[in-house]
RNA sequence: GGGCCUGUAGCUCAGCUAGGUAGAGCAUCUGACUUUUAAUCAGGUGGUCGGGGGUUCGAAUCCCCUCAGGCCCGCCA
């Protein structure tokens, strides 16, 4: 059973209206494995639905979190504004409201083309409407309580000090510690360390909760069920264990039911990371990954399981797999080892599959023809010579749009070299040698009678390169020379085939006279 | 030091919760087809299931130990 399948039933044991939670922090840029969460949060979303349960996902975004530092690619002056809330930091770019919203627009993005099925919640504002407010007076009341399970479960020491809650500084704009003593619901005093002193209030946005505890906090508030996340949350002694404390402890609350997921690394480069960038963005993914097999890549595999993102030939293969999955989707006969990969297949449509099975085209001869055009018209003009494309639905073009989309982008970005060629690259007439001057001009002949499809095309290629007294593989390179300046390439029949018959005959005798 | 996750074919992974003759895809090899060229189809090769021990009639699967890799044990999220 896919593993969506069974957290989806152990959840639906106990409670027939579970909520998912997941979010983000968006402090930095946000790389692949962020998409992940989401990713699963869908997918264990869309598994309940399918066994019938009511259930909700809810994405929260931390825009009250403080900058933790000047990360590199923030300009200068943003040291000013460490330890402030991102909610409350410019937009680097000047096109956002804030620093949050200029971090966390792309990946809303991504979500909307995932098609996560998802509520979006500002931390900022649920701290503002005062929801944190009851959670926010039990940890400072039960103090003691609190330092107690924080130092059982991390091991570590804990000033008696310690507080839950940290105040916004009014005058400088950062978190601060409280002055402990002056708790009376729901107000508390502060001193900063920039001089400034005043009073927060725990029902307004004058402050937040310390990640530990506003975690559970959360899980209070909306009775999560279900929630996914890294797996340094889940480490004996995380934030998971100390929040499992004190949601049932402090907050007279529960847990959810916790679904781990390992980090996901860019093939061969390792760990990235949000705070440093890396070499593949989760946009990088996004733009070269069709969003249908990016969620696949993510369902295809155990959560728990690491994930090597192959920015090279991978993308290819996994859009290639996924074809075949909805192939064995629709017409059966999946052996037991590709069963979860099929029903992976299914979730990532949010279940929510076509009646019948779509047109395909095959990913890497979509490589090949889109580097034929400009344009996605041009394409679908010569897949149009080869497939027929009038019976496609507005959503099926789209789909290939989309997929011609990624081609591009990934042909301009990550894509190895030896895949790559442009018909605007051929060679001049003076650096063919006689003989392949022959072969050029039989061939053309020849081609000129020829049916334009790729066998007879195929045949035509190797009788006269005999005929001209050179080696098949000699004619080969020869052609794939004058069409693309390389000595190898697509398939040739299918290739010339896909091309339009008078030109590239024009093109062989331009450089055979 | 303590804990969690991972380790199955060259590569990516199923299979492990209910032990019963090791599975897929990709890669590779061979062949349809008078075509060696990145879109076809059919077959084949390929694994001491990280290693050792135990339980069992029988272990990839359960238990113990061990090795390797990743991660956690922050008043960071």
């Amino acid at each position: 059973m896919h593993w969506a399948d069974v957290i989806a039933r152990d959840i639906l044991e106990k409670d027939k209206n579970p909520l998912i939670a997941t979010g983000i922090s968006p402090t930095g840029i946000i790389h692949v494995g962020s998409l992940r969460e989401a990713i699963t949060g869908e997918a264990v979303r869309s598994a309940i639905k399918d066994l019938g349960g009511n259930v909700r996902l809810i994405y929260l975004i931390d825009s009250l979190d403080p900058l933790r530092k000047r990360y590199p690619f923030l300009p200068e002056e943003y040291e000013n504004y460490v330890g402030m809330p991102i909610c409350q930091i410019p937009c680097p770019c000047g096109k956002h409201d804030n620093y949050a919203h200029h971090f966390v627009q792309p990946f809303l993005d991504a979500l909307k083309s995932l098609k996560v099925d998802c509520e979006i919640i500002w931390t900022h504002e649920l701290y503002a409407q005062g929801k944190f407010a009851p959670m926010i007076d039990l940890a400072l009341r039960k103090r003691p309580q609190v330092i107690k399970i924080l130092k059982e479960v991390t091991g570590r020491d804990l000033n008696d000090d310690f507080s839950p809650y940290n105040p916004l500084c009014r005058s400088c704009g950062r978190f601060t510690q409280p002055l402990l003593d002056t708790y009376e619901y729901p107000r508390i005093d502060y001193c900063c360390k920039c001089g400034g002193s005043g009073t927060a209030d725990i029902t307004k946005m004058d402050g937040k909760l310390v990640w530990r505890l506003e975690w559970p906090a959360k899980w209070k508030i909306f009775g999560t069920s279900v929630e996914p996340f890294g797996k340094d949350h889940a480490a004996a002694g995380g934030s998971y264990d100390s929040g499992k404390r004190i949601v049932e402890e402090i907050f007279d609350g529960k847990a959810p039911y916790p679904v781990p997921y390992e980090f996901v690394q860019l093939k061969g480069v390792g760990q990235m990371h949000k705070s440093t960038g890396s070499p593949v963005t989760g946009m990088d993914a996004i733009n070269m990954t069709p969003p249908e097999v990016l969620n696949y890549l993510f369902l295809r595999v155990n959560p728990q399981k690491a994930i090597d993102y192959d920015s090279g030939m991978g993308v290819l293969d996994m859009a290639d797999e996924y074809d075949r999955m909805e192939r064995l989707f629709f017409e059966g006969g999946c052996t037991d080892c590709e069963e979860n990969s099929v029903r992976a297949y299914s979730i990532a449509q949010h279940n929510v599959v076509p009646e019948e099975i779509p047109p395909q085209i095959p990913y890497r001869h979509l490589v090949n023809v889109v580097q034929m055009s400009d344009c996605f018209e041009g394409v679908m003009e010569i897949l149009g010579r080869t497939e027929n494309l009038k019976d496609l639905s507005g959503e099926e073009v789209q789909r290939l749009r989309k997929r011609v989309e990624c081609v591009k982008f990934w042909l301009d970005t990550f894509a190895p070299e030896d895949v790559k060629f442009s018909v605007s690259d051929g060679i001049r007439p003076e650096e063919l040698s006689e003989e392949e001057k022959k072969y050029l001009a039989l061939l053309s002949d020849a081609l000129d009678t020829t049916e334009w499809t790729p066998d007879p095309i195929s045949n035509a290629v190797v009788e006269k390169a005999k005929e001209a007294g050179i080696s098949t593989k000699k004619g080969f390179q020869t052609l794939y020379r004058v069409l693309i300046g390389r000595t190898s390439g697509p398939r040739l029949g299918a290739f010339l085939a896909d091309m339009e018959k008078a030109k590239v005959l024009e093109r062989f005798r331009s450089v055979s006279l």
